[in-house]
DNA sequence: CATAAGTCGACTGTCTACAGTCGGGAGTAG
DNA sequence: CTACTCCCGACTGTAGACAGTCGACTTATG
């Protein structure tokens, strides 16, 4: 007599706000939105079959991420990167992932942490048949969970803060040029420097990860 | 015939949603609203003059600043902080600080650095006689400007959506524990470090900075 | 023809009102 | 006295409307 009517399983309803949160995301990681561009409140409610005032907290989150830029009179438009920032976001990134890799490295218990972690790869694996849309994801989704492991929930909640800057990075350099760094073995490179326990191993692997994938987005 | 209604050196009129925004960061990192409490929309509202609508857009930032957590159907309360939260705040913050550090190492012309960042050590020299409050800003002051002179904007960003949580971890531990991180000659010694362009020596100078205020506040 | 004043339209800032939902207390049956 | 039910109050989710401001276009004037 359990789930009749509504999903139980995580599925939990999303509010008004968090439908237009990801599909505003999607439209301008996807370059649906194309960067420049100036967004409208009267129109992107219209479109998104919602009130502004719901769109407008929406749209908050999404400055502070970083997708969007606010010129004068609280006008927003898509963010426009150039390579400085690029180059720059991936420093930050790589500060933060860096920073997972030696927490792995200093965890007691790190047996659970290699096995996500190649759960994670053979992810990556597997979608490496798929789309291009798909390698992403699964690229992504490692570096994720290589935050989320270490348990600092701070460190992951910057990640994810960045994780939007991360997407545009990838757009804007080009789907083909962001594939370049989706190499399942340079990920395996990883998880093996973080199984040895090694924390300057660690961070040395990730810091050059991070360096070829900036070095690649830009090139 | 200039300035007599509205004042003009960049003292722009904020909007209402600023205002409210600094007020809740000031009430919640001052204690006057305490860890733990719930907030409720009405009463807020009420409280700060400004309608529901405009006071959720300055909630959704303060959440995603890490000030709110969310319980079950949206309710708001002040976010608790336990040890090991402030430890995971600090390793963040030591991170994206060294990486500002080593950033700074490598400017080609540190000449403007070292003189912005010798300021900031003398306003905090100058603090030093004041109160714990004004104490602390000057301490926040210094460490913002490191990020900002490395002219990444998403590290200084970055940056920022953590303070809320710095300021946090100090309000917890007491303001006591906090200013004995505010010693000027250990920041006399990043400036230093940083000085000599070794980049190596100015990220080891950061980080044991760091460990040291995170342990003085959770000892 | 150039410049200045005036007018119109487009958007954001802000507020008020309504709807849905959950928790808790009163009341009742066993 | 306990447990169960039903109703009410408290909040959040969401919508819709009004007001103020700035830019662009138009029109009048030297």
């Amino acid at each position: 007599m359990a789930g009749l009517t509504a999903p139980l399983l995580g599925l939990e309803k999303k509010s008004l706000r968090e439908q237009a949160l990801s599909a505003l995301r999607t439209a301008i990681t996807s370059g649906e939105l194309e960067p420049g561009r100036h967004l409208v409140e009267t129109e992107l409610s219209e479109m998104l079959q919602i009130s502004r005032g719901t769109l407008r907290e929406a749209l908050r989150q999404l400055e502070q991420e970083g997708l969007l830029s606010a010129g004068p009179r609280g006008r927003l438009s898509v963010r426009h990167l150039d390579e400085k920032e690029i180059r720059d976001i991936y420093s930050v990134r790589a500060a933060l992932e860096s920073l997972a890799a030696r927490t792995l490295c200093e965890l007691p218990d790190r047996q659970q942490v290699t096995d996500s972690l190649h759960k994670a790869v053979d992810a990556m694996d597997a979608a490496a048949s798929g789309t291009l849309e798909e390698r992403i994801e699964s690229d992504l989704e490692f570096h994720r969970t290589l935050c989320r492991l270490t348990g600092n929930e701070t460190l992951l909640h910057s990640w994810e803060s960045l994780e939007g800057s991360i997407r545009m990075s990838i757009m804007f350099a080009g789907l083909e040029k962001g594939v370049r760094n989706m190499s399942v073995d340079r990920h395996k490179d990883i998880v093996a420097a973080i199984d040895t326990g090694d924390a300057a191993l660690a961070r040395k692997t990730i810091l050059e990860h991070m360096d070829t994938a900036a070095a690649n987005l830009v090139a």
